[in-house]
This record gives structure tokens, C-alpha cells and sequence, in this order.
DNA sequence: TAGTCCGTCTTGAACGATCAAATCTTGAAA
DNA sequence: TTTCAAGATTTGATCGTTCAAGACGGACTA
């Protein structure tokens, strides 16, 4: 157990006070280049590391960011989905200077209640909610506690005056990427298979469908007819595609909203091209053909836009100043280039419309496999 | 954003002093019984919660328990088992007054870096090891630093001076139900699909197995044969599947070290029976009869294990005075009941045999479905 | 020469809790 | 009544950091 070095230590060893040792840490353009380096040769040296709990105490920042893990879901297919990010968010927030603090709740009640909790005990920067959907309490409470989040998943059927920033996956684009696919490889009888209406992603998910169909010719009473609406589940899914299998006219291709459903498909067994969604571990072990989210850049982008809300302000005034990059890598806060590639990298669409919060809207991809 | 509410605001509003309302939250038995109500209602009316970063400032512990987040796998199969198992530990942790802290790293050299980079900053009380295997070097750096720690996995091969609490499943007696069940199926060819040697979680799960059939009076001869080694993998399964039947004496029964293996197995078509381990999401997608693990227990476990290392020695001094359960609901340290359950509960074995720390050995369940 | 400003560095206080030791209460024994 | 110990409560110091304000020297201006 290494006996801690404090800044009075570093200060001690460098010829200089406390202060100066902190300002080489967090505002080094005000401290003299001689000095500075004889303080970085002090802290490296002794191996100072900056403590969180006392820093925080002071600047009332944890440098922590709270998300919840769900729990496995029915069939827990699509819970590996949000692993996934959870594990970007890790290593995203970790190159930011952040932590991840994990907290778990079985509903939104209990949810705003650890908001509560964690807010007054450890109190995490800012919060990364995700799974939102119609009619959720979260985003109003914690807009309304002017706690810094993000969330991901768009704003679904919130109220115009609620505005924060977001990161999702363009569920539409995806299924019409799917359904093109589909169409170019033959197919013209190409079923749905979706939740039922109410839920936002599923909606967005069937609309990308629709779209492609309809600009394929399709018309609208073909297409109401090849809509199939289901609870989520491999059963579920296994019996939809018997169900239209038997109908009149045959349908040969089927788009399902998750994977779940499109492992069901399958197993129904008969001639029809499947394609799934969210690529989860059963898709790849099944030879599922399905659409893939880019989760590890979906955090990446949440911990951005986080880290321009928190270290916004401190890191533009570091920006003026000029010279020597703060590269520290004793705890200090990080200075995250703000908005690092955030702009024209990859297939997505940044909107930083004026005073209104930034979101980010990026482009799934399609997996293919044995299956479509 | 609530105004933070001090002890200090506590102890005016309770005509006390600061010292005593700190009392009443961690050593309410030092406190006369009137004062200690005046001072509840104080901290009830003012909504009072303990600020963790003072605290920690002053104690040295921060209640946080660090646990690695493991990238996806090869195929991904097999990470959900962590992802529940870290669900549990959030749950549990969360129960005796601590959360969880993620962290990234790619391999153990990594890890270490981030062991003392996590110390260095928010200084975690304790580490959550999993997937551990011969020559880790993790524990034996945790050791050397006196961190308190638990493994989640036995230590495989470690020199026997290194001693530490441990939470492991009986991969050994998993698959020897399994093959039991299989046996009384009528199944006498059942082969075993495992990892290649030099596993130490793979060595013990092949164990079970050959224990079993050995009792049930295959000869060394029948049972090296029927022991087939592959990495592991979906297409790696089938293809062991499809020698094994290929091969002289028909194989009619296949117990399979992971669910990806049992997974490959059953694609290879052939009427062999098959018994994943992990009981995955995909395993109950396709039916697939596995070996599962109590993870949720085994989380709780390594949570009590761990508490008893933290708060033991406040815990027991408390367990000494009278009355009073100090049921604080302000983040002040949580008093869980120590060993709560840990004892007689469920099928599991318990040692804390003297003082080499104690390790708790889960038994996994067979859930069955359609694939045997 | 004095005054002002800037760049650089230092000093004291504060964040909110707990520890250690001092003080005040109470009640029983002498 | 005095004495003393145990019980109950308070006081002062401290954890390690950053904020706010001040000190110091030199350059530049008036």
C-alpha cells in the first residue's frame, strides 16, 4: 500500500508552494515553464496522484458518471446489446478523465429514487440513461434537477420545452438498408415482423421498411397486409412467420425488428430469407443476417457530449491560452479535445442547432450472413 | 439542484454538535436514546445524506468495489454469463452500502496498470477479479498491495502462500449432472466436447464428466476416445461433431464445456443429444439443455465475503452493543447483517476454515429443454 | 520618480466529515 | 457532602485539494 504522496510533498520537493504545484495540474499557462517542468519532474518523481475524494470535496466534481445495467431481459437476447455500449462507455469515459458508476433499478420509481440516493451521497457528474421511451419520468426529473445527462435513445414523445442532448442509432435507416438489400437480391413479398405500435424504436425500426417498400412500388394495401405486429420473443417470432406463411399470397423475405423475433423466424423453418436486428452473439452463432449497431461509438459520442457540458467551460478557457499541451496523467482533470472527431467522421449526422442541445444520429450497418 | 445539506446544518437544527450527529449515523449506542431521536428527526426533516467524498476524506474508504468489464468475446456467447454476474454484484453491492466501479482493460498487464491507477485516484476498497486462470498475476499484485479482493473463479495454480477469498460454481458437478442425466436417457457413447488442455476451468468441467462415466463403468480406453479437445467456437463445435460421428462407434449423447461448442454441435445435424454449460440467452433461443450457474448467489457471495474484509471489524464491534438497529438510510456506512445467509442456504459449500480466508463452492442446475 | 499593470508565486481559508481528546453530567460509593 | 468513574456531549485538529486574495519584482507608462 503505497503511503500517499500529497501536493504539499510535490510542493516540498519542487521549491514551491501547494498552489503553484496545483495550478501545473489544472492551469498550466499561468505558472512559468521552468518552474512547471521542475513540478512534472516532482510529480513524476514521487508518483503523485491527484485525490479524487479531496478534489471533489472542494470543486464538488466526482468525475463520475452513473449508468444503470439492466436486468437480463425475458430472453436476454437483446440485453447483450446494451453491454455493448456499457462497455464503450467504459473505455470512453476512461480516456476522458471519467469513471462509470454502476447502479441497478427495476423500474422508473425506483429509479428516480437511486437518482436521488447516488445524488446525495456520491454524486456522479452526470448520468447516461438509456432504454427510453414513451411517457419516461427520467429525463423531466433530472432536467428539472439541472443534473448534466445524456441519453441514448431519442427523445420519444417528450414535450417540446424538455430539450437534452442525445445519441442514437437511425432505427429506419437500418431496416430500409435491410429492405433494399432484400429487394436487390429478388424479393418483392417482404414482411415485417414488429412490436406493436406504441413503443418509438419499433416504430422508427417498421418505418424504414415502409419507406423502402413504398418507394419500391409497394402499394399501401399490399404493404398493411405484409405488417405483422408481435410481442418480442422466439416463440412469438416462430409463430408470426407460420402464421404468414399460410396466408394467401407467399412471402419470401421477412425484416424483423429484433433479433429475438428473427431467431423465431428461423426456426419456423420453410424458404424465407430473415434479417434481424441489433447482431447480437445469437445472430453470429445462428448465421442471422442482421442490422448492427455501432454501440462503441454510440458511447463514445454520449461521453462527448457529456464532456462538453462538464469540462465545457473549463476546457475553452484553456483553449486560449497557448502553449503546452496539459498532457497529465496524474488524475487531473482530463482536457478532452471537446468535440474530438465529433464532426465528419464516419456515416452520422451531428446537430448543434443553436442554443438547443446537441444530438447525434448515426447509421447502423448490415451484417450479412447465411440467412438474407 | 437541492442545497446541500451539511452535518453541521444537522446538528444546529438538533441543538447538538456536529460530533454527536456524527454518532448517531455510525455509533448510534454511544448516544443517549432522546438525543438520538432529536438528531433522526433532524437528519429525516432536513433530508440530511452524508456527503461520500468528506468522508472518504477522513476514512480513507471510498465504498466503492471495483469490477472489470470484459470486452465481447470472440463470438460473444459466453460474455453474457459476466454481464449477469456483474448485475448481481451491482444489486448486491448496492444492498450492503457500496456501488460498483467499471473498468476496461485488455489484458493483465493492463489491468495492473489500471489496479494502480484506480488506487492512485478514486481508491477503490476492494476488487472484483473474474475469469481468472493459471498464471494471473492479478491476485498475486492485490496481495502484495493488501488490497482486499475476491475472485470470482478458483485460483488455479497458485503457489499455495497465496491465500485469498474466492466464489467459484462446480463446473465438475455441472457436468457430471449432466452426464447423469444423459446416462439415465439411456445414453451409454456420450463424448465430451472441451476446451484443449491447460484450462483450469475447462480441466474441471471435463473432470465431472469422466468421473461419472468412469462410475458408471466406461473403461480409460472408451473414455479417452470419447474425449474430444477444440477451441472454443460455434463452427469449432460442429466440425468436433461431425468427426465424433464420423469415427467408428457412434457417439450418441455430446456434453460440451460452453454453449458456443453445444451450439456448433447441434448445427451439425445428426441425432445426438447435446448439453450446453452457461445456459446463454442462445442456448434458450434454440433449446438447447445447459449446465446453469447461480450467478446472482454467486455475486452475493463475493459481496459478503467482501464486506466481512471491509466492514468486519466495525461490524462486529457494533454486533457487541445492545440495541438500536442502525438503520440508516443516509449513506452512512451500512450495517449488513455479516454472513447474511451465507451460511446454510441453497446447494453450496462454505469453508472458512481458521485463518485462510474463506471461499464459498456453488453448484450449478440443469436446465432442461429440447436438446436433451 | 512615482504609478500602474502584468506575470508569477504564496498564503490563508474553506469544502464536510471523523478522530482524539477535553469537558461537562450524572449517579453511586465512600 | 465529597470523590470518582462512567456516560454523554463538545471542541479542536485534520484529511488533501482548490479558491480567493495578496505579495513581489520588473517593465512599461506618465
Amino acid at each position: 500500500m503505497a503511503e500517499k504522496v500529497t501536493i504539499a510533498d510535490v510542493a516540498r520537493y519542487a521549491n514551491v508552494s501547494r498552489q503553484t504545484v496545483s495550478n501545473v495540474l489544472n492551469s498550466p499557462e499561468v505558472v512559468r515553464e521552468e518552474t512547471r517542468r521542475r513540478v512534472r519532474e516532482a510529480v513524476r518523481v514521487l508518483g503523485y496522484r491527484a485525490s479524487q475524494a479531496a478534489r471533489q470535496m472542494r470543486t464538488g466534481r466526482s468525475r463520475l458518471i452513473a449508468a444503470r445495467i439492466e436486468p437480463a431481459q425475458q430472453d436476454g437476447i437483446n440485453g447483450s446489446v446494451f453491454d455493448r455500449f456499457l462497455h464503450g462507455l467504459t473505455e470512453s469515459a476512461a480516456r476522458a478523465g471519467y469513471r462509470v458508476l454502476l447502479y441497478t433499478a427495476d423500474d422508473h420509481d425506483a429509479e428516480l429514487a437511486t437518482f436521488d440516493d447516488l445524488l446525495g451521497v456520491y454524486v456522479p457528474d452526470a448520468f447516461v440513461l438509456t432504454s427510453t421511451d414513451y411517457g419516461d419520468p427520467r429525463a423531466a426529473w433530472l432536467l428539472e434537477q439541472r443534473i448534466p445527462f445524456v441519453t441514448f435513445g431519442r427523445p420519444w414523445g417528450v414535450p417540446p420545452d424538455q430539450k437534452y442532448p442525445w445519441v442514437d442509432v437511425d432505427g429506419a435507416a437500418g431496416t430500409a438498408t435491410a429492405t433494399r438489400h432484400l429487394l436487390a437480391a429478388g424479393h418483392r413479398r417482404i414482411a415485417f415482423l414488429g412490436w406493436p405500435e406504441g413503443s418509438g424504436v419499433g416504430d422508427d425500426r417498421r418505418s424504414g421498411w415502409a419507406r423502402t417498400l413504398a418507394e419500391a412500388g409497394i402499394g399501401p394495401d399490399e404493404l398493411s397486409e405484409l405488417d405483422h405486429r408481435t410481442e418480442d420473443g422466439v416463440p412469438e417470432g416462430a409463430a408470426a412467420v407460420t402464421a404468414l406463411l399460410a396466408a394467401g399470397r407467399p412471402v419470401t423475405a421477412v425484416v424483423c425488428v429484433s433479433d429475438s423475433l428473427a431467431i423465431g423466424a428461423l426456426q419456423a423453418g420453410g424458404d424465407v430469407a430473415v434479417i434481424g436486428f441489433d447482431d447480437t452473439p445469437v445472430a453470429r452463432a445462428v448465421g442471422l443476417t442482421s442490422v448492427s449497431q455501432p454501440l462503441g461509438e454510440a458511447a463514445a459520442r454520449c461521453v462527448a457530449l457529456l464532456t462538453d457540458m462538464l469540462d465545457g467551460d473549463a476546457a475553452r478557457r484553456r483553449s486560449h491560452g497557448d502553449a503546452a499541451p496539459p498532457d497529465d496523467d496524474t488524475g487531473a482533470p482530463a482536457n478532452t479535445s471537446v468535440n474530438q472527431g465529433a464532426g465528419a467522421r464516419g456515416p452520422s449526422r451531428t446537430t448543434t442547432s443553436g442554443d438547443s442541445p446537441a444530438h447525434v444520429l448515426l447509421e447502423p450497418t448490415l451484417v450479412h450472413r447465411r440467412s438474407a
